[in-house]
DNA sequence: AACCTTAGCAACCGCAAACGG
DNA sequence: CCCGTTTGCGGTTGCTAAGGT
């Protein structure tokens, strides 16, 4: 999709594979800050927001994508019973985790969650077998209290809700075990460690763009980049400084 | 096989906080 | 201190694959 904007053409919507290699590229060259700088060097149309939103959720090295492992989905809990809807909290306490993610889960957590109380509740169902039942702990994790007020919300909001009911949830109560919370502390000292040492060099560690690509990348903004920096004020001469 | 429904996810939007001149 | 710009956050929407009828 593509709008508009003080006749620059702003695209939105998924991005392509050589879009996230074109913003992998000028991320590492100019860091993660100055999204709209990026957006414009980079020649990507997109917003600086789109670009960090991107880079953030999906092309950050040390993401993990798939399924929420047991142990990261009793954190969730454990942490929204205490901090709420705090998702960017939450999700700094979720090594690869994004907010966006934790989001996600949580909605479709807690309409599952909310479909299980009301077949527990109605006079038809016999009996839920969901869940938090089998943890390890024998106390019902206090997140509970917090979806009382479900139905509430459900009812503010476009509903999709089917009677679905959650397997996924029912976990071995070994595997709990199998990944306690100081490992947990640990995985997240080890990814704030990485943070703090970032790789040096715009391809370093890339694991999106082939070789190709980047020089693609450096061939095709190179004229762009050297416009902003003049705005700047920066000599041309730094640009090449850049890419050693 | 075709159609419908739903869950899951990616991305956008609006607002507020932080920052810099 | 003020004001404009940028960044970060949380809420919401829209698309699509998968499952059901």
């Amino acid at each position: 999709m593509v709008t508009m904007m003080g006749g620059e053409e702003t695209r939105k919507g998924p991005w392509t594979e050589q879009e996230d290699s074109q913003l992998v590229c000028f991320v590492r060259l100019f860091g993660e800050r100055r999204w709209d700088f990026i957006a414009r060097v980079s020649g990507l149309n997109r917003t600086g927001k789109s670009c960090r939103l991107r880079w953030v959720n999906y092309l950050h090295p040390g993401l993990k994508h798939g399924r929420m492992t047991p142990q990261e989905e009793r954190l969730i809990l454990e942490l929204h019973s205490k901090w709420g809807n705090r998702w960017s909290r939450i999700a700094r306490r979720l090594p690869g985790r994004t907010d966006n993610e934790i989001k996600n889960y949580w909605r479709t957590h807690m309409r599952k969650k909310a479909q299980e109380r009301k077949r527990s509740t109605s006079p038809s169902s016999s009996s839920s077998s969901l869940t938090y039942e089998n943890s390890p702990t024998s106390n019902p994790p206090p997140v509970l209290a917090g979806a009382e007020n479900w139905d509430h919300i459900q009812n503010s909001i476009p509903c999709r809700i089917t009677s679905v009911a959650s397997k996924e949830m029912n976990h071995d109560p070994g595997a709990m075990h199998a990944y306690p919370m100081e490992q947990i502390w640990r995985d997240i000292e080890k990814s704030e460690a990485k943070v703090a040492a970032p790789q040096c060099g715009p391809c370093q560690g890339n694991q999106i763009g082939t070789v190709s690509n980047w020089d693609y990348c450096y061939a095709e903004s190179l004229l762009r980049m050297e416009n902003e920096l003049k705005k700047l004020f920066l000599p041309p001469v730094q640009i090449g400084g850049l890419f050693c």
